[in-house]
This record gives structure tokens, C-alpha cells and sequence, in this order.
DNA sequence: AACTATTTATAAAC
DNA sequence: TGTTTATAAATAGTT
């Protein structure tokens, strides 16, 4: 049917043949819809082209009408619907299988990092840095530091407000900026050292402010009470 | 195609229908195995009857030749067609998906954890923490900020070995230093001001040694050179 | 199942 | 790959 009759043997020419087996199948699977609806029948089409790409097509289940009975099936189908189930199924898998490991490792990768700047920024793992990599580093923790104190400054001048304060926070308050007291000295008696410049043989601590060193039971804890 | 254009719906007569199965059922059959012949291509064909009778067509194998061995398969074929529709495009497919983007949210919440921890640390989206949390990572940060001094001592005491000191990298530091004692000086006056005790109007930093000022230059850092 | 008027599919050409 | 067209093929209704 067209404009002369055809052999039907394999059509050489490989353009032919492809325009031919789109139009063909095309047909194909319009004549397996149409005997299904007609006849009320079930329909399944596979068809592999000859570069192995898979198409097909199944009738629409109607629900109950279930073919029990046995069927005498000489195997081929069984196995052709085989492969197509390797095909379709595996190859459609590998593809999002491999998207998604791919986005897995995107992700687990990202995570490393993280990991491993938040045990920099706990002081873990220095060794590998560089003087240039830890100075970056201390100035991010100076900078948390920083704004770590205004906020613990914000909440304790609310809760004084408030008159809620507990001694037990603010001697904990007291005790932390103690410490960084401490640590400051040391560290610049460090330095101190490394310079042999300016000689402090006292405490640093000793120059600290009554306040700030840790008092229990200060009087002045119970002003707005 | 015949004496009356008919319409593509299930067709009522049981002996039509029953007939025009035959006939189409032919015309399907017979070009599968056009197709298949002349596109070199591999067609499957399953029909159920609506009396539930099975016809099937399977173009010849060119690789494997054994197709003698047909086989009483009951249901088998209906079960694979079953199975084609639901697994092999889509159940099977979807299950490992399913475990895959549990593994994806897993690890993509970890990643949002870490990354409210890395912002905690750097002093960011405080607002929404309690004083008891902000005391802990206070506490992490002051402990960093510990080990970051130690390792940039070693630092330092290594490079003052090799005599590789550099200016740039000594000032860095010692600016450093001050910056941290200023910002503890201010810290300290919120408190003092939050106590109404002891007043301490003149700046802190001037209690410092002078070893912690910026100076430029520090004819010290020469020392080694 | 055979016939045949018609519809449908499609080979070839664009 | 899509459209067109002349023609082959399929088939609905009839016998």
C-alpha cells in the first residue's frame, strides 16, 4: 500500500528502513489499540528495532475479566518480554541510579568539608594548616567570640530588666570571661617570651577587675531582688 | 476500511465482534511480521480474546534457532504481561529510588545541622538560642580559640627557629592579640555598667603591655634577621 | 469463508 | 522528522 508495491524482504538501505519501521510501527500499534477496543480483547506489542531500541505498547487493563485458563505459549514471547524487561527496567534504572549516586556524592563531599571546618574552628586537626590558613580561622572565632558576647550581654541586661537574673548564670558569665582572662594572659605571656620585650611577672589576672572574678554568693547579685 | 467506516469502539454484536477478531487479528500477526522482516526488527505480539483465548506472535530469533521447545505455560504469559506493566518500568525502579533519596534527606539533613553549627560558631542566627546553649558554645569557641593560640605559638616558635619570621605574619598576630583584648575590655565594662560597681572610666587597653599594641615596625622583629 | 466497496495504511517524494 | 499523494492493503458489510 503506497505509491508501488513492495517485496516483503529486509529493505537494504538503512534510511529507508528506519522511515519505513517509524511508519510501520506507528501502524503496528494503532492496529493493536483498535482490536482491542473493538474486540475487547488484551493486547501486548514489543518491538526492538534493529539498533536495539525498545518500543511497545498494552492495552489498557479492564479490571476484572482475568484470563485464568491455561494457554499454550511456545516460550518466545515469554523470553522476548524478558529482555525487554532487562532493557527497559535496567537501563532506565542505571541512568537515575547514577544521578542520584552522583548527587549523593555532591552532597557527602559538601558534608566532609563541613566537617572538617567545624573541627578547625574546635581546634582539632591544626597540624595540616598553614600560618596564613589558622590566622583566617582565629579571626572567624574572634568574630563568633565577639558576637557570642554581645548576645550574652543582650541576655543578661534583658533578664536583669525582667529581675530574673540567677546567680548561678551569671557566676558562669563571670567564670567564662574569667577564663578568657586567663587564656589572654597566657597568651601573651607567650608572646612576651617570643619577644623578650616588655617582662610581666605577675598575673594578669591580678589586674582584673573585682568583678570578674568569681565570687560565690555576691552581694551584688540580690540588687533587684 | 470496508464498506462503512466504522467507529473505533467496542463492538456490541458478539458475532461481530467475534468475527472482526479474527480478521484483525490476522492483519495485526501479519504485520508484525512485515515489520519485523522488512526493518530487521524483534516483534512481540500478545492478544487475549475476550474469551480469554491467547494468540501470540513472535518474530523468528536470527541469533538463537531453538524455538521447537513450546511450553504449557499457564497464566505465565498474562503474569509477565502483568509484571512488564507494573515492575519493570516502574515498581522495582521506584523502590530504589525510594532507599536512594532517604540516603540523599539523610545526609542533606546532617549537612543542614553542621551548617547551623558552623554559623553558631561564627556568631550568626544566635537569636534563637537559650543562654544554657549559648554558654556551650561559648565554651567550644573560647576552647578553639585556646588551641588555635597553642598552635600559632608553635608557629611562631618554630619560624623564630628557622629564622624565617616575617614581619607581616608577627604584626598580624600581635594585632590579633589586641583585638582580643579590646573587645574583652569592652565585654568587661558591660559588665562592670550591668553591676553599678566598681567604675573603671579609662580604657582598658591601656592597661595592656605594651608588647600587644600595633606597632609598626618593632625594631625587634629584627632580632633574628 | 468469499466477495467487494470502501476505508486505511503507507511508499515515495518533498 | 512531518506532510502530501498515489496506490496497495485491510477490512466492514454482504452474500
Amino acid at each position: 500500500m503506497g505509491r508501488g508495491k513492495i517485496e516483503i524482504k529486509r529493505i537494504e538501505n538503512s534510511t529507508n528502513r528506519q522511515v519505513t519501521f517509524s511508519k510501520r510501527r506507528a501502524g503496528l500499534v494503532k492496529k493493536a489499540r483498535e482490536i482491542g477496543v473493538l474486540c475487547d480483547a488484551e493486547v501486548g506489542v514489543v518491538i526492538f528495532s534493529s539498533g536495539g531500541k525498545l518500543h511497545d505498547y498494552c492495552s489498557p487493563r479492564t479490571s476484572e475479566t482475568d484470563r485464568k485458563d491455561a494457554n499454550l505459549v511456545d516460550g518466545r514471547l515469554s523470553r522476548i518480554l524478558e529482555k525487554y524487561q532487562t532493557n527497559s527496567g535496567k537501563l532506565l534504572w542505571d541512568e537515575k541510579h547514577k544521578i542520584l549516586n552522583a548527587e549523593i556524592d555532591r552532597i557527602k563531599k559538601e558534608n566532609d568539608n563541613m566537617q572538617i571546618q567545624l573541627r578547625h574552628l574546635k581546634g582539632e586537626d591544626l597540624n595540616s594548616l598553614q600560618p596564613r590558613e589558622l590566622i583566617a580561622i582565629e579571626e572567624g572565632l574572634q568574630n563568633g567570640q565577639t558576637n557570642m558576647r554581645d548576645k550574652q550581654m543582650d541576655h543578661w541586661r534583658m533578664r536583669k530588666r525582667n529581675g530574673k537574673m540567677l546567680e548561678d548564670e551569671l557566676r558562669m558569665l563571670c567564670f567564662r570571661m574569667h577564663q578568657q582572662a586567663v587564656d589572654l594572659s597566657g597568651g601573651m605571656r607567650e608572646l612576651e617570651i617570643g619577644y623578650h620585650q616588655v617582662q610581666h611577672d605577675r598575673d594578669f589576672t591580678s589586674q582584673m577587675p573585682f568583678t570578674f572574678r568569681v565570687q560565690p554568693n555576691h552581694p551584688n547579685l540580690h540588687e533587684d531582688e
